[in-house]
DNA sequence: CGTTATCTTGACCGTCGTCAAACAGGGTGG
DNA sequence: CCACCCTGTTTGACGACGGTCAAGATAACG
């Protein structure tokens, strides 16, 4: 379970067994409850056994921008772990199981095994990469390519994982939830995802999404996965 | 002059001996010029001796988006360093004097050296924080608030390198170049500009920037120097 | 000086936000 | 099993923020 960690960006010989018998302890959590919070110290590291999270900040007039999604096996707070206190906060999108990790036991791991260090580097650059594709995405694309791009990117990364049904999967989020990751209203997402779907570029029933043609929807959305670096070698 | 590196995050103790002793040579790049090319794979690293750089992704469309600004001291593509092909592009703003190092010297020093691995990794976080934000401020802030916003960023990072005139400070870009960073056209930066001085929070002449009134800009903006990480503690 | 890039201004227009109401589904309790 | 409610989706009318286009003004630069 914890093992998912860090074989996704970098190999570690048998610096896995290192971060196989790395304490922790399960909890599940509700649907948007914090797991960190903005302005706090990050104290633990979770990992998502299932379920799914995201990460928002806040404007001081309360308007709310979604920062990234994460998907089942993905590690949550990898740095929070160096960083002393929390920019943003970190939420669950659905229930979820975590494996949580106390951040002293993280940083001492990390620090012994250069290994360890390295894959969990790896990760966060990987994640920052994702960001700089989101300031592209919400800075300058329109609002019907935004919708379609975040569609992108959420199918490609389950796939990765091996998570994707073969012909669509389940979107564990609002429109509401969509608009705040795309810089639009929930009002709007919905007018897009009608017209895309009137379109013919996806089909919908309910939260679950099709793909009756990928690469029109991906030419809609400017979508390349070059920035998710899936093939990056292991070190 | 390579000493900047990381003491911005993160203390070394005879690891500076290392890095200042790492090969380097130095070299004039005009503004405009390329250092990182999307697509490509990454051979070198640059620390910024004097001038500015930016960092930049463009859609398919050809519409530019303007991730982030580097100032002098600042190292430029630190994270290029692990990953295996450049997902956005890193140019020169203004004529600048470059020191360039090596990839494979940077990445061997940090394999051997477990505290500059920690030092460049932080950087990292930190500059991930940056990005964070700027989804922010793109995604859900007004026009007016984002072109505020990116000043008061501005003014904060170069006060923190101790590059701050007292009383304001030479901004090295066009309201284009503007507008591709906060994700506006030109013309309504120049209109925002003109809005935030007519309203007294700035004053111009030309490119230099002054703030009779930081605390009331700093309100406009909403800004917090939190995501900038400035008291970050050495590991 | 002339040439070019940048800044500035105005008029107009479109994308997207706002407000509001209707509608669907999924739980819960009677 | 059905009323009820709550959250989320859908739709329409309207308005505003910011984009577009174009022209003129101001530097910078050779």
């Amino acid at each position: 379970m914890v093992r998912k960690l860090a074989t996704h960006a970098s190999l570690s010989p048998a610096d896995r067994k290192a971060i196989l018998s790395l304490p922790f302890a399960r909890r599940t959590a509700d649907a948007a409850s914090y797991l960190v919070r903005e302005g706090e110290p990050p104290t633990q590291c979770a990992v998502l056994l299932t379920g799914y999270a995201y990460r928002q900040k806040l404007t001081d007039d309360g308007h709310r921008q979604i920062l990234s999604l994460h998907i089942p096996g993905e590690a949550l707070d990898l740095q929070g772990i160096f960083l002393d206190v929390a920019d943003h906060s970190v939420l669950t999108l659905t229930r979820a199981d975590l494996a949580i990790i106390p951040r002293a036991a993280l940083r001492d791991l990390a620090a012994e095994r250069i290994g360890v260090a390295h894959a969990i580097h790896i990760s966060n650059l990987i994640e920052a990469s994702i960001f700089r594709e989101w300031v592209l995405n919400v800075g300058r694309r329109s609002a019907r390519a935004r919708v379609a791009h975040i569609l992108c990117e959420f199918a490609v990364r389950l796939d990765a994982q091996g998570l994707a049904g073969p012909n669509g999967f389940e979107l564990p989020m609002t429109q509401e939830q969509l608009g705040d990751a795309t810089g639009l209203t929930a009002v709007h997402v919905n007018r897009m995802l009608k017209e895309l779907q009137s379109d013919g570029l996806i089909q919908r029933q309910r939260r679950f999404i099709r793909f009756p043609h990928w690469d029109r929807l991906r030419d809609e959305a400017g979508f390349s996965e070059r920035y998710l670096h899936l093939d990056q070698q292991a070190a």
